[in-house]
DNA sequence: CCGACGCGGGG
DNA sequence: GTGTACGCGTCGG
């Protein structure tokens, strides 16, 4: 028979004594497969120090029946430059859980010098041998079998296999979410699940949710109940059999539900198959302090990691990453509001509306985690990073950017006659951190920015510049040159050297090239594309391609890489630092323009028209010039800032135009500086998003001045809503076990003194406000509810110094302006209006801006920091004493 | 400035 | 399963 499929996942099975690979898919109409193939067997590498016969000899009598063969290969080694292929032992042995001793027996022997690729997992030993990519759609032919062990709709040999045109993925996902009742975290060793809630898509019987629910006490339109856990367990187990779901999805999965599942399912005594194969059950692992679930033949994934890695790269900010903030912010539905520390409550003695609250509860956890799954496309792009890669689909969810370039890198060194490295031990990765503390490892150049306040600056970047740099240089683990060779080389600043292309074209550089051309490729389909979901899919595609391509500098210098080289690393970044600086001298001695900023693989020049048109145009021309000098990596125009406020390094925020099809898109760029942060309240969020707004937009800083005054005044009268006041924090543990003083804690305290209901328990967030009073700020944390009904007086210094003032406090510092000089200013001002009714008085002796030469009065800085009438500088008067003078640039 | 903690998400 | 690995912010020295 003939069968088209996706590929999902791959393991192996030892039934009797011989190595089973199976291959798990999915078709274009739904259906589940699985493909067995036997016959394949583990090998790996050596370089002998002793005679091969030896080395057999040896092997025979230590695993005698284990060892299949033993034959002499010719291969490249891949470390250092070598024209010539060197000699190794290739050694098949028939059970692949056994090479790990048979390599460890091999090295203590002293027989070998080194060993090669015995740690390769042996579903992809197999993957790569026979060219196959997880999440590519395969066709293939063999002869149907019948086995109770795998479940799947079709079941066949492997007689042959290729790859086809990539087809719609249908999977079949399962979000679940189980709630259990305990004070403080339940402990899966003695608390029960008392609800599993499920959402289907597609439907599962025409439903789309669904709640187990361990009490005969409800039940309902989407509820079935149970006379306990362990019966509400085995239907959970029948309705992940029947529903045969590809994914499994549920929100921090990984490190509660899953865990806490197995182990009541444990406790239960019933068995723990959630997978598609009736022997191997589902698995959490934890070691250090990653865990894994393993659920054989279908993916498990966890929107939480993969948030929080898109919010590292970026794509998305989030203040907390609790499910019921995520999915407010996403699609703008929340949770059901039960505090945690109510479940136990309502499950023991709650009535039965109450109960049938928590169900709700339960199922609206599950809903909201698919909505944002299904909102965000969170699986496309690792779905393209699998089919890039080579990585199957869990793997890419599962691991760090440094496995996903590996398959990938593992493949390319096998079909050019390169052996790849071991991963290093622990010893040496000692080692490796030792060596790099003494030699160290630079990063990227920052230039010195010009802290202030700019105008019309151009930005330029260097498009992909490590990858280019690796292309460029020619850098790769096979042509670093470790041994004197009379052969072309290049030398990166660092005084590395690498043979040139002509000799030898890296590997590195040769995958690198092809991803860069594939993505252009893509991006270019993308353009034309008209089909929403075609696009969606080019789109992960070009992302994918992207990201791994900026993976390579990365992984040379990740500690437990198996191409792990510092040299090379230094050469990536060297080079860099190299192209910048150099850059920033061109333009400063080729043209009147002036650098004001540049970090890694940027630069911002500042340029002297107004004309958006003609910004671009210089932009263009900076670019060409530059590149007619550099030669290796490309520089190309991104933007045009209209105004920028660069505070430091790392830090700036700018008003930015980029070019579009459509005309000019402006956008307010912030780097460096997080307006959403966990611990300020919606105020300060608020405030900094204006001031920067005000200064960049409308470019009175003034008026951001003004603002602040207002806010403080706000702040004062009671004005502000005390919602925008809040601040959240969680209670960790008992009460009792805090030993410092902490706001959400005094609270909680004075909370239970009060003998409200609903005191909030451990895990539970706190919001408070500080109020005003005598004792220190921590024991004036208050209720908001009880601040609105008792109308009580929050206080507004404190907000301003501990929450206002510290991040406008970097903005203004930039303008000219210290710490004390904005709080100064913002309390006199508000005062001189108040007592002057807004108008500052033309006497020396008050506080506010005097011109040096005309002594006219200005309640706030001017725009030019120069008087209007008659240009003269400004001074920043506090009672009679000059405090600064006030310069704005530009 | 460094290194050891410890927390996040979940109930 | 031919595996054994987070990342950042805070606190104390």
């Amino acid at each position: 028979m003939r069968v088209a499929f996706q590929l999902l996942d791959c393991d192996y099975i030892l039934p009797n004594g011989h190595p089973v690979i199976r291959i798990f898919g999915k078709t274009e109409d739904g259906k589940s497969v699985v493909c067995f193939h036997e016959g394949f067997l583990p090998y790996f590498y050596v370089l002998p120090k002793v005679k091969d016969k030896e080395i057999s000899e040896f092997l025979k009598k230590e695993f005698n029946n284990l060892i299949v063969n033993v034959e002499e290969v010719k291969k490249f080694l891949p470390i250092g430059y070598n024209p010539e292929k060197v000699k190794l032992l290739k050694i098949t042995l028939s059970d692949p859980s056994k090479v790990p001793k048979v390599k460890e027996k091999l090295l203590s022997s002293g027989l070998v010098k080194e060993a090669y690729e015995a740690d390769i997992l042996f579903r992809y030993r197999f993957m790569i041998d026979y060219g196959l990519f997880g999440s590519r759609w395969y066709e293939v032919e063999g002869i149907p079998v019948n086995t109770q062990n795998v479940k799947a709709k079709i079941k066949l040999t492997l007689k042959k296999i290729k790859e086809i045109e990539p087809k719609e993925s249908k999977f079949r996902i399962l979000t679940f979410d189980i709630e259990a009742a305990s004070e403080g975290l339940p402990d899966p060793e003695n608390t029960e699940i008392i609800i599993i809630s499920l959402y289907f898509d597609p439907p599962y019987k025409k439903k789309r949710k669904l709640a187990l629910v361990a009490t005969k006490k409800i039940n309902g339109d989407n509820i079935l109940s149970f006379e306990s856990e362990k019966e509400m367990l085995k239907e959970f187990l029948n309705i992940v059999d029947s529903y045969d779901p590809d994914i499994i999805l549920g929100y921090n999965i990984l490190r509660f539900d899953f865990p806490f599942l197995l182990k009541r399912l444990e406790k239960n005594k019933l068995p723990k198959t959630l997978g598609r194969c009736s022997t191997k059950p589902a698995v959490h692992k934890k070691f250090g302090q990653t865990e894994r679930v393993n659920v054989p033949g279908r993916i498990v994934v966890d929107p939480y990691p993969i948030l929080q890695e898109y919010n590292k790269k970026g794509m998305l900010r989030f203040k907390r990453f609790g499910l019921g903030d995520v999915a407010e912010q996403i699609i703008g539905e929340g949770k059901i509001d039960i505090p945690h520390s109510q479940i136990k409550e309502i499950w023991e003695k709650g009535s039965k509306e109450e109960l049938r609250k928590l169900v709700d509860y339960a199922i609206k956890d599950s809903e909201i985690t698919y909505k944002v799954f299904n909102t965000l496309k969170l699986i496309d792009t690792y779905l393209a990073l699998s089919r890039v890669s080579g990585a199957l689909l869990q793997d890419v969810l599962d691991g760090g950017e440094a496995s996903r370039l590996e398959i990938l890198l593992i493949r390319e060194f096998d079909k050019h006659g390169f052996v790849v490295p071991l991963k290093p031990s622990d010893k040496e990765v000692m080692k490796r951190t030792e060596e790099r503390s003494l030699k160290g490892l630079k990063g990227a150049l920052v230039l010195d920015p010009v802290v202030g306040f700019h105008k019309n600056v151009i930005y330029l970047d260097f498009a992909s510049m490590y990858p280019n740099i690796i292309i460029g240089y020619n850098i790769c683990p096979t042509t670093i040159l470790t041994k004197k060779y009379d052969v072309e080389t290049i030398e990166a600043p660092n005084k590395v050297k690498f043979v040139s292309k002509k000799v030898r074209e890296g590997i590195f550089p040769k995958i690198l090239r092809q991803l860069i051309e594939s993505r252009n490729k893509v991006k270019k389909k993308l353009k034309k594309e008209k089909n929403e979901k075609v696009k969606q899919a080019l789109n992960a595609e070009q992302l994918a391609l992207k990201i791994l391509a900026n993976a390579f500098y990365g992984y040379t210098g990740y500690l437990r890489a198996r191409l792990y080289l510092l040299d090379i690393a230094n050469a990536i970044t060297a080079s860099g630092r190299f192209l910048i600086s150099k850059t920033k001298t061109i333009v400063e001695t080729k043209t009147n323009y002036k650098v004001v900023y540049g970090d890694t693989d940027s630069v911002m020049i500042k340029a002297d028209t107004e004309d958006i048109e003609k910004l671009f145009k210089i932009g263009e021309e900076l670019a060409e010039l530059i590149n007619s000098e550099l030669g290796v990596v490309k520089m190309k125009i991104e933007s045009v800032f209209k105004t920028l406020l660069i505070l430091s390094k790392k830090r700036y925020a700018g008003l930015s135009l980029e070019k579009s099809d459509t005309g000019y898109k402006e956008k307010i760029v912030m780097k460096g500086i997080e307006t959403v942060r966990r611990d300020w309240c919606t105020l300060t969020e608020e405030t900094l998003e204006k001031i920067l707004e005000i200064i960049l937009k409308e470019e009175k800083p003034e008026k951001a001045l003004l603002y602040i005054r207002d806010v403080i005044q706000k702040l004062q009268n009671n004005e502000i809503p005390i919602d925008k006041l809040v601040i959240y924090k969680s209670i960790s543990r008992p009460l009792h076990l805090y030993k410092g003083v902490q706001p959400h804690i005094e609270l909680v305290k004075k909370l239970k003194k009060r003998g409200v209901a609903n005191i909030p328990g451990i895990g539970d967030r706190v919001g408070y406000v500080i109020i005003q009073g005598p004792q220190m700020v921590s024991k004036r944390a208050e209720d908001p509810e009880y601040v609105k009904q008792n109308n009580l007086k929050i206080d507004s210094q404190y907000y301003l110094e501990s929450q206002i003032l510290p991040p406008l406090e970097r903005v203004f510092e930039a303008l000219g302006y210290k710490r004390q000089d904005i709080l100064n200013l913002g309390k006199q001002l508000s005062l001189s209006s108040i007592v002057n009714n807004g108008k500052a008085k033309k006497v020396i002796g008050f506080d506010g801006f005097v011109c040096s030469y005309c002594n006219e009065t200005y309640e706030t800085i001017t725009l030019s920091g120069r008087c209007i009438k008659c240009n003269g500088p400004i001074y920043f008067y506090k009672g009679k004493e000059k405090v600064k003078e006030i310069l704005w640039s530009n």
